[in-house]
RNA sequence: GGUGGCGUAGUUCAGUUGGUUAGAAUGCCGGCCUGUCACGCCGGAGGUCGCGAGUUCGAGUCUCGUCGUCACCGCCA
């Protein structure tokens, strides 16, 4: 037995007795005659102590001690003579009888513990080792109850765990794959899933009803904090329902999560059309933590030889509440902020609703203080306000304007961490055209059905079709997704027809979800939550790294390995691989 | 594919207008120390200033390139 105890757990009851623990050096403190040991494993720190009274042999022992050996002590455990109240154990330690280093450490590269020195290119290398750390264990331990949680809420609603393939076939749609070459068939490459989406659709056919898996998904596109090439899905598919009862369904989920993992209870989730996320929040993912709402002032600000303005297609603004005492200084500072190449504004109008009920603008010249009160009337400004004004082509204002409000969301410190408040998105557009191909993708995904009242748009105005599709969104963070799938083999292939496909494509690709479809296939729909983001916003995270054990850098490396690495020649041969030229 | 930040001791950082021998803290090593818990005190070792060119009498500092890393834009149905 290499131990009676975690280090975690003697409390003064233990006092007398005789135990064994096992566990990495934190600290040794050396006072001379006596000496101190701080032992540490997952469960906490326990103090072990050796004095006048310990043998020379452990007192031999202990000199060679350094800090993250692993050592099995024996000893006695008694009551301090000085306590320490910071942590659980402090009121005992245990009086060394017997020393044993089970493994040695080299001198780590960074200190293991809360505060630690180390930066985050030396902790990913050493990954094992920062792993050891309460901040970073914790996240992962708080990754471990949230699995549970999801597990027993969807197993206690009669949904069934099943594994899909993770060696599948490539399709042309959506993010890039990862591929896989295939030894035992020359030339041919399996593909890594993006989400098990057709696999789950079988298994309604196939009659599962309800069917769930917590699952790898793979995309080879660039990453972000908040993205990773392998990811997390907490993957759902239901039989027999309509977009309210999957809606309905993974809100009580969402909501068991908080109460089980956070003991927070969260309200109704609102739910909110695409459109209207668009224009009053100038995102897809709002984050509703606090209001600011986009306003359109196209109608009030236009025509009155204001150039800029009056060759805008749109005129928008938000009002920061408790702003108008920006200095020339600030207002500056945010003007410069959104003509930023990634926000991409021209530059930014603002106007100040004075204390005392005067208006003070960057347009004074062309605008008289009617004109400003009908805007600040619009925007809802009140005395005290600052009203911030972006004008150009529709959509990338919009999208300019909700990077604003999100900016002055922070500036403000209304996007408090510890407040959750999520919403559904509703009637997301049924297609995207792109204008590189001068064609329509399917913004969802190719099986997402559109609004039975817009399928007659199909034909004239598919732009305009809205889909059975809904998003899960809370603190402005993209959680989850899904739709009503197609479950109509007529309306399915009037969709491949418009997303280009020829029939032949379409057989090429989806022939066997097609096929299955013709053996009685179920009303049904889905969803996916991004386990990783939904880790990450429980955890007050901004990065989905720290809730990976083994995260890949934003180049998709894993520095600890040092992979992907270039392999053999024997390997390429046996794959029946050439590389065009060689790289480096 | 693009934009920006960072790269100096094991680690976290400072380094003035381009100027003598590149500093601090912490860690590490040695010594002292009987109640520490971020122990304390004394002493010591430790540097390819990411790499390569260039400008200059002289480069950690300026320029260009390159590599690494982080954030973002494009991309991610």
């Amino acid at each position: 037995m290499y131990r009676t105890h975690t280090c975690g757990e003697l409390r003064p009851e233990n006092i007398g007795k005789e135990v064994i623990l096992a566990g990495w050096v934190q600290r040794v403190r050396d006072l001379g005659a006596m000496s101190f040991i701080d032992l540490r494993d997952r469960y906490g720190i326990t103090q072990l102590v050796a004095d006048e009274n310990t043998s020379e042999e452990v007192k031999k022992t202990l000199e060679e001690l350094g800090r993250e050996f692993v050592i099995q002590v024996t000893g006695t455990v008694r009551e301090r003579s000085s306590r320490n109240k910071n942590i659980p154990t402090g009121d005992i330690e245990i009086e060394i009888s017997g020393l044993k280093i089970l493994s040695p450490s080299a001198v780590p590269p960074f200190t293991i513990q809360d505060d630690t020195d180390g930066g985050d290119d030396l902790r990913m290398k050493y990954r094992y080792l920062d792993l050891r750390r309460n901040a970073v264990r914790k996240n992962l331990e708080l990754r471990a109850q949230m699995a549970h949680a999801v597990r027993s809420f969807l197993t206690a609603n009669d949904f069934i765990e099943t594994e899909t393939p993770v060696l599948i076939k490539s399709t042309p749609e959506g993010a890039r794959d990862f591929v896989v070459p295939s030894r035992m068939n020359p030339g041919e490459f399996y593909a890594l899933p993006q989400s098990p989406q057709i696999f789950k659709q079988l298994l309604m056919v196939a009659g599962f009803d309800k069917y769930f898996q917590i699952v790898k998904c793979f995309r080879d596109e660039d990453l972000r904090a908040d993205r990773q090439p392998e990811f997390t899905q907490i993957d759902c598919e239901m039989s027999f329902v309509e977009q309210e009862d999957v809606l309905n369904t993974f809100e009580g989920l969402t909501k068991y999560a908080f109460k089980e993992v956070l003991n927070v209870e969260v309200d109704n989730f609102p739910r909110m059309p695409y459109t209207t996320a668009m224009e009053k929040y100038g995102s897809d993912k709002p984050d509703i933590r606090f209001e600011m709402l986009l306003n359109d002032l196209t109608e009030q600000a236009k025509g009155k030889g204001f150039v800029v303005f009056d060759s805008a297609e749109y005129i928008g603004g938000v009002c920061a509440k408790g702003c108008a005492g920006y200095s020339r200084k600030q207002t500056d500072e945010l003007t410069n902020w959104v003509k930023r190449p990634q926000i991409g504004a021209k530059g930014l109008v603002y106007v100040k609703y004075n204390e005392d009920g005067s208006l003070k603008s960057s347009v004074d010249k062309f605008y008289s203080p009617e004109d400003l009160k009908a805007w600040a009337e619009k925007l809802q400004a009140e005395p005290g306000d600052l009203m911030l004004i972006l004008s150009g082509e529709k959509q990338p204002t919009i999208n300019a304007l909700g990077e604003l409000r999100l900016e002055m969301g922070n500036r403000l410190g209304l996007r408090k961490k510890g407040t959750f408040k999520p919403l559904w998105v509703i009637d997301f557009p049924l297609l995207e055209w792109d204008e590189e191909t001068k064609r329509f993708f399917a913004m969802h995904h190719p099986f997402t059905s559109p609004k039975p009242e817009d399928i007659s748009l199909l034909d004239s105005e598919p732009g305009k079709v809205r889909a059975n599709a809904y998003d899960l969104v809370i603190n402005g963070v993209e959680i989850g997704g899904g739709s009503v799938r197609i479950f109509d083999s007529e309306l399915q292939a009037k969709m491949f027809d418009i997303l280009g496909f020829t029939p032949e494509q379409a057989k090429a690709q989806f022939g066997f979800l097609m096929n299955a479809f013709k053996y009685g296939a179920p009303p049904h729909a889905g969803i996916a939550f991004g386990f990783d983001r939904l880790v990450s916003l429980f955890a007050g995270l901004d990065s989905i790294r720290d809730v990976i054990a083994f995260p890949k850098n934003n180049a998709g490396r894993d520095v600890m390995n040092d992979s992907p690495a270039p392999v053999s020649k024997e390997q390429l041969d046996e794959l029946h691989l050439q590389l065009v030229k060689k790289i480096k």
